[in-house]
DNA sequence: ATGACCCCTTGATATAAATCAATGCAGAGC
DNA sequence: GCTCTGCATTGATTTATATCAAGGGGTCAT
């Protein structure tokens, strides 16, 4: 049963129906707005709508639960872990063109096809809405709306700084650039280190490297005591000003 | 003054406020609706505010008129030309990160500075309104919020087809892309021909190439028969098919 | 006309990163 | 205990593309 703490509405059971379907905390999320001010907005003919409207989804690792060029049927909205998203030529060649997190929304394109593939990094929980009813959500609730635009927008320049660095950046560059975006995004354990979920294959396929050339580069920053790289996936930033002085290519 | 010949409006001469402004032939293409339909929505409260807010804007092959980082206070619509938008490095490198033409929206981001630069190609007619105009602008056309998603999706869409080309293709494939977008996008001339109104150098910074590299592929393209490299900026595509399976690297 | 400048093309060479190859390590299954 | 498999690291070699260099053909101002 999903976490409701973070939402004040002990004193109103009846509501708590969203949250059995996983839908509340996440539909906050997405709308970017206190629980109390998307509820105070709806009726029970609403929450009925809604909880039927959404399903919440476990993924394994590994598992792509969407397939490029298919039939574009679900919207989602991911809760915990991280997704791949990626796009393949026909000889296998793959671009990940993004790694979401918690809080992001998969789908949005108007097609009626899924533009890219989706895959799980590690376990993934998803809130899974079919595209058909997410078009009335949005009709009742206009936030919703303007929060997707400002999503998009932020992913568009999340794009267009991607964009310079596969276009113009070195492989030093390009690793570099990676580890700051990820401390700045996820969160640093309490050793101070950073865990990628992912492989270093699917770090070379997001920054248009060979696995090699990440291993080696990730080598060489050690080599400089830039970085320390533990067991497993995790990796200290030792100086996190040599390694943006590195990723801006100022050197 | 901006043609209105497509908009119906010659029986209401009051409504014409908005096109000696230039609005509202812009207008109608940014939200994508007949004119008609926006005009009902309105009254005439409501026109002194769009005419307020919208000015026409002409700017010059080459000049620059968004400088990426500075306070981002306007947001355009393309009306007529071709604006390259590009993102740089401080060692000159760069990376031109899509060519706005006719319909595009510019400066759509949330945060408060420009994410990238824009210069015009050719001579860029523009429609330009304050971002802070455009805030209340949205309030009063709920249309146009969805007309923006949906544009942003769509340009969401053409930056991760460009991730694919930057990260993942060689130069023959990159230029094969190019060629078939821009024959996608714009149109032929009466020859068949393809006018391409930026230079090689564009092209370059906007594949992640070099101008040697893209002139000798164009010159090997032409060698295969793929293309004919006429005077100037024109290029007529000879074999489309060819063109198209070189482009997804099915060789 | 002349020179300056910009853009494009083509050739020769250099190099960053890919490819090919070998090895090590850790977990899963038997 | 084994082997098998996937992932990561490191080394040797190749190659696609960048870089360096030269020359041609416009256009514009003098």
């Amino acid at each position: 049963m999903p976490d409701t703490s973070s939402c004040q509405f002990e004193q109103r059971p009846r509501r708590l129906v969203m949250g059995a379907v996983g839908l509340q905390p996440d539909f906050c999320k997405m709308c970017n707005v206190r629980p109390s001010s998307v509820c105070s907005a709806i009726d029970d003919a609403d929450i009925s709508r809604l909880s039927d409207a959404a399903v919440e989804t476990i993924v394994p690792p590994g598992r792509c639960f969407i397939e490029e060029g298919e039939p574009a049927t679900d919207f989602f909205n991911v809760t915990s872990g991280t997704v791949k998203l990626f796009k393949a030529l026909p000889d296998g060649r793959r671009q990940i063109t993004g790694f979401a997190g918690p809080g992001h929304f998969l789908g949005l394109a108007v097609s009626d096809r899924y533009a890219f593939g989706a895959e799980a990094v590690d376990t993934v929980r998803l809130c899974r809405f079919s595209r058909e009813r997410m078009r009335t959500l949005l009709d009742d609730f206009p936030r919703m709306e303007r929060r997707l635009l400002e999503e998009a927008s932020n992913e568009l320049v999340a794009a267009h700084n991607q964009m310079l660095l596969l276009g113009r950046k070195t492989a030093r560059e390009r690793v570099a650039s990676f580890l700051l975006d990820q401390a700045n995004h996820g969160e640093l354990n309490s050793a101070g280190q950073l865990h990628l979920p992912m492989t270093r294959g699917d770090i070379a396929d997001y920054l248009g490297l060979t696995i090699e050339t990440v291993s080696r580069t990730l080598s060489w920053m050690r080599a400089q005591g830039m970085i320390d790289v533990g067991k497993g996936y995790a990796i200290t930033l030792l100086s996190r000003e040599r390694l943006e002085s590195l990723a801006e290519g100022e050197d």
